[in-house]
DNA sequence: GCAATTTTGGAATTTTTATTCCAAAAATCC
DNA sequence: GGATTTTTGGAATAAAAATTCCAAAATTGC
């Protein structure tokens, strides 16, 4: 009704703004106003803060009760968030906790039940270690290596990609993608050692990605490269890989392995990414 | 009421047993139930199972819309499963639940802020196609498709493995689980054509990857493989395949792309849990 | 210390949501 | 084919939850 101007009113139209559109939004608005708040408010910031993952499946008397503050506090801290009311607020959450596979983990478990060691309950593992391995690089994924990654590569003539045995797929793939990119790239694959020697010009950088239990091959031709003075960029399982020693920008990535083998999802992803990276880097 | 009292006291109340007191014991009974259900409650069970994770935070008008029900018909689901009524099934939903995030999602939102284009923006992309690709390869694998497949190449004295282009990657990783579980197998790599035909010998089989745009290469191999009586296992994107034809065991893999590159990750986990059940079929 | 302003708690009210109930429709049985 | 049982849809009702409102308490400014 009175939503707009009342007739006596010390027009202190402070904010204006509309409801927060995302959680994070959320959450820059609650930190800003966190320390300007009345005792009781702060008490519902305080526990809303500590447990937003709970505002989609509570009522407000339960976060009240949580926060030890009557409901109607509830119902302000809401409103001097922006939203009208709690059911706003509470609707911002429901919806953004909506994967868009909602039956997916039953049928992963539906999958697995078809008995340990049976090709279904296999691919249910690799699926999951794959995931895993997905959200694990999404969380420690180092934002500043990759830039420099990026950078080195991009100023290079030829990019020479390196890795073997397991790593080998993932060199293969980059081969590939550098290829569609435009970006001259070698895949050395590890049969006439002697060639990559020559092949290594000056203004050239090598890619060498390698996991423990790390390749020979793979290391010597890092060290090569560093000795020669071209740059090395590193992809690798973690920080004490042997490979780090001779590299001038690091990417580790956290695979999950399932028995014996790495589901290779993340690596994949970061190296795809770079490859990606590098190609437009160049071409602009 | 029955006047004659039958031997049985079967006028006892159908359902003594309480709620379920768990998300799995919840599975389990509608797993037990589903097959003999009349229509609309079976629409609701079928909602419902692939849909367990959003009853946390709907309405029963919600879920009743989404299952195209009228409201009472959910109601009555609930009750036959043993609650009371559907919020006491909300309940143990909403005490078991609790979202991925904050952590993950906020976090790939964070690195897509790079700037669209930017590695790190990449990244996120890649590792969302990534994730997407395995969770709809969990809904969607064929577990008939798999134990066949499994079977064919359990069955051979080599395993020929072809793919080429962006199914080299996979090819390459197949190569070399099959190496490392003992299992006797050859990979194509479409250099020196010729070789291709000599290699296949009787007894063997073939398995064959492409994606579209299919490799010209593969389809050959897969077609003189028929042709010569061979099985062929293919892993492929999609049942139109051209592939398909050649085949005697089919596993599609639903990969997402992302621009004009796959993730792979799907079609790695399947790849994998594939290789690893083949060697343990043929080491038992 | 007094008046003005802000903050608070809880009761009253409104809105939404869950739940029941029953007549009609459909299916099943004899 | 008619009687009986089961299933269904939706209107009616009950319950729960959200939201508002206002007087009392606390705080602030002078």
């Amino acid at each position: 009704m009175d939503q707009t101007h009342p007739p006596q009113t010390d027009d202190l139209p402070d904010e204006i703004t509309g409801p927060p559109a995302s959680v994070d939004e959320f959450r820059t608005r609650l930190a800003d106003i966190l320390d300007d708040l009345p005792r009781r408010l702060r008490q519902c910031a305080d526990y809303i803060a500590a447990n937003t993952d709970r505002i989609a499946v509570s009522t407000v008397a339960e976060l009240a009760t949580g926060a030890d503050v009557p409901p109607s506090a509830v119902m302000r801290f809401c409103q001097i968030l922006g939203f009208s009311g709690f059911s706003e607020m509470q609707r911002l959450f429901r919806e953004a906790y909506s994967p868009g596979w909602p039956d997916y983990s039953t049928r992963l478990k539906n999958l697995k039940e078809g008995g340990a060691g049976s090709p279904t309950a296999l691919l249910a593992e690799f699926i999951e270690a794959g995931r895993q391995s997905l959200e694990a690089l999404a969380k420690s994924a180092d934002e500043v290596a990759l830039q420099q990654a990026v950078a080195v590569l991009a100023g290079a003539d030829t990019v020479h990609v390196v890795g073997l045995r397991r790593a080998f797929p993932v060199a293969s793939y980059l081969a590939y993608v550098f290829e569609k990119m435009s970006v001259p790239a070698m895949l050395h694959d590890g049969v006439g050692k002697l060639d990559h020697r020559f092949a290594l010009r000056p203004n050239d950088a090598v890619l060498a990605i390698t996991f423990a239990p790390y390749s020979e091959e793979t290391l010597t031709l890092a060290q090569d490269a560093k000795a020669r003075g071209l740059p090395v960029v590193a992809l690798t399982d973690r920080m004490t890989s042997p490979l780090v020693r001779f590299s001038d920008a690091i990417l580790t990535v956290p695979e999950v392995d399932f028995g014996a083998f790495r589901s290779l999802s993340a690596t994949i992803a970061m190296a795809i990414a770079l490859a990606v990276a590098v190609g437009s880097a160049r071409g602009s």
